[in-house]
DNA sequence: GTCTATACAATGATAGAC
DNA sequence: GTCTATCATTGTATAGAC
């Protein structure tokens, strides 16, 4: 049992993508992923909250991120500009190894709920984080709602085609793509309703 | 042990929501919520998926009313309208029963954690509902992501004053105001964003 | 300060009896 | 449809080893 090795959290978060991969998410024990990882059972829930958290932990850092990125724009920015460069941090936190996390955890997701219950809940939180960082930044309320999940549906977007391409471009080119075709969308839907009246 | 009584999903609700109340979710086993119901543990989980859905398997109808509503709507409903109709048939299922409900939830929720993951959860089912419901009515997809997110922050948000009001005004007329308000917004965001070109 | 061993409570599943 | 009984697993708590 290497005990003392370095990185445990890393080393559980490897066996858990491969074991999940192997055998499904409910087959796999955490006395399983702890073995696997040179560990026990013990370890893994003193480092993790619980077995949902060993692939989600990573994610702990983007709210963060969304709310810095948001807080550094310029002091002129608009509502709109201050939710891009939330964006563009949170974007910067993905490289190839996140794509490659990505690429194991996605087919695992969709197939359990328990799992995908906890997505729904990060997303939730980055949502939140982006809302409050933008009345922060003195948008007005009504429309920091608004710029959140029109933002994060973006960002949501973006990395589902980001990890699946086998392109060169980082993931920010393609949620400000998302980000621009939904911010047109939103106008028109907006165009629509005046002509009605 | 007053077994073969009818209703027993409603006295398992009654009796969790008096427990949850009194004592705390984490501190209810669901043995306890049984007992109190005059049942078992083991009918607790046939009727029940897991211990949160003793209080959310309500809102499981919720999901449906949406989707029946955009269906329900006029033939030349525009998108905005085919939402709004929605929103109507969604907050048509709430009465002083839920508003009872939920004034006991809602506090015992903001405590805790596990269940208000399950809570985000409903929510984003509904919004997925209705994006689901406006493609089929051939709105525009990328309108509908947007719509659904506004419809539903309307939603809720009209639900967090209705519950707590002590006026007879229904849910849907706080609904409306909400969803007016986020369009208004939204359509300000629009303008400013193209007078800045 | 991190890991292990052990024991424990609670969730949730399952099988057979009424 | 419910009950009793038993079971595996998650997650916690404690005390001690390196």
């Amino acid at each position: 049992m290497g005990r003392w090795e370095p990185d445990a959290q890393g080393r559980l978060l490897r066996a858990a993508l491969e074991l999940f991969s192997e055998r499904g998410y409910e087959a796999t024990t955490t006395a399983q992923i702890a073995e696997r990882a040179g560990l026990t059972k013990t370890t893994l829930f003193r480092l993790f909250a619980d077995k949902r958290e060993i692939v989600f932990q990573g994610q702990g850092v983007l709210v963060a991120l969304v709310k810095q990125g948001v807080e550094e724009a310029p002091a002129d920015a608009s509502a709109t500009s201050l939710t891009a460069n939330g964006l563009r941090v949170l974007s910067s936190a993905h490289g190839e190894e996140q794509r490659r996390i990505g690429r194991l955890l996605d087919p695992i997701l969709a197939t359990n709920g328990e799992l995908n219950e906890r997505a729904i809940y990060k997303r939730f939180a980055i949502t939140e984080a982006l809302e409050t960082a933008l009345i922060d930044r003195r948008v007005d309320s009504w429309q920091a709602g608004i710029l959140a999940d029109l933002g994060v549906r973006a960002y949501y977007a973006g990395y589902a085609l980001w990890v699946v391409s086998h392109d060169s471009p980082p993931l920010i080119d393609y949620v400000q793509a998302q980000f621009q075709k939904l911010q047109g969308a939103s106008a028109r839907l907006s165009e629509d309703t005046a002509r009605r009246h």
